[in-house]
DNA sequence: AATATTTTTTAGATTAGTCTAAATTTATTA
DNA sequence: TAATAAATTTAGACTAATCTAAAAAATATT
């Protein structure tokens, strides 16, 4: 029997899936309110409200983490906002920086045929457009090896699969650079005191960008 | 500014639209409750507020209107629901019979971009896959020249353009006769005692259809 | 180990949307 | 037109989600 959540409650599990897995361990309820913008008290509310619907582990003052259903309903949760990211930017030609919002009201959209419908019309998408992997059915998400550009020394190159941040203004920056999913980069020049790296994008334009860019950057080996 | 409505709100607004269209004048406190399927008691507390808010022209016990502002909201959501509609049938393949749910929760995505972009993306389309008008950005309708299939007369023929109901077994119903908007019927002959129609479809298959039947399919001449 | 600090939970209130039951107003009909 | 019925509104209560302030527990520090 498919029982149905709140947006509300979607979004706690969701928050908690991010948060545990940014911090690899149980969520605290301090990192639970500031993920999702309301107080501590909240997130004690809800956390049990949350754990006598079975969908996550709770021991007060102990933090939380996912039982096997709330998982699955988190990951499924990221399946149909990564799905709807596609279908804005393939299909109706928004920007990388433009489709977080919406995307997260479209989530949210009760329907498993249309989850399924929309799939097989982006022909089965592995990647979002922020090159996020895009869990299956079952909730699992395909590894990529991949590594921060920072991580490259002078002289090597590589091809862009994905961007650590999605900070509207980061976003729009690598806009401006003509950086995208598939951009190759080439290193020149890494300066020593500020490790920021001359490069050279698509074997065209070279310009210099700081070590903290670098770092969001999530490279493969062309 | 562009200010927002929770969706129940929007509810409200919509059915207060689709009623008094129906009813050709201000609709009553009840048949918001019958339409909403909420308690009357629930519906006096909303117009309270949405009157307010000035979306309504209300006076206790007297019914309500819609203030400018107010139907352009509805005709919006209108919009919205319909534009969603011919995204599900013409792009994802669903059935006509499918659709109305799931629109119903995709009209509230709160996004004139998204609006936009998927008017452009479906080719600006006039009418939903029930024939019915997609208003547009203004919230102006096209009208159209229409008539029920009851009203015409044996030996004459004419175009399906739409259907008076959406009721899903009547949608199914249809489906197995392989009628569907665009589809010509004939009519052969009139039964007197219960105006039912011997009919030939797509100059094919010949079938029988009630009264009632015929009174839901709105043609144009071809 | 005792104290101070931080984190978390509880208590009590608030808002939106809903309900039932009672009161009030309007409409119908005898 | 007075009585009855129907429609509508008000009163009071409930749930979900939130908040602030206070209490309690866990952690850090001297």
């Amino acid at each position: 029997m498919a029982f149905s959540l709140t947006i509300t409650e979607e979004n706690y599990l969701k928050a908690i899936f991010k948060v545990s897995e940014k911090e690899k361990k149980s969520a605290s309820t301090n990192a639970l309110s500031k993920q999702l913008s309301t107080t501590p008290a909240s997130v004690s509310d809800m956390l049990r409200k949350l754990s006598d619907k079975d969908l996550i582990h709770y021991e007060k003052y102990k933090g939380v983490s996912l039982t096997p259903k709330g998982s699955r309903m988190a990951t499924n949760l990221i399946r149909r906002h990564r799905l709807w990211e596609v279908f804005l930017v393939d299909k109706l030609r928004f920007s990388w920086d433009q489709v977080h919002d919406i995307a997260e009201e479209l989530e949210h959209i009760q329907s498993d045929e249309l989850e399924a419908r929309l799939d097989a019309y982006l022909d089965y998408p592995k990647f979002d457009p922020h090159g996020d992997p895009i869990p299956n059915a079952e909730g699992k998400f395909t590894i990529r090896n991949q590594f921060q550009l920072s991580d490259l020394t002078t002289g090597h190159e590589a091809s862009l699969v994905g961007v650590r941040t999605q900070e509207k203004a980061f976003l729009k920056y690598l806009n401006g650079l003509k950086i995208k999913i598939g951009t190759t980069i080439h290193i020149k020049e890494i300066t020593e005191y500020d490790k920021s790296m001359k490069i050279v994008i698509n074997n065209r334009d070279a310009t210099t960008i700081s070590h903290d860019t670098a770092q969001n950057l999530l490279m493969k080996r062309i």
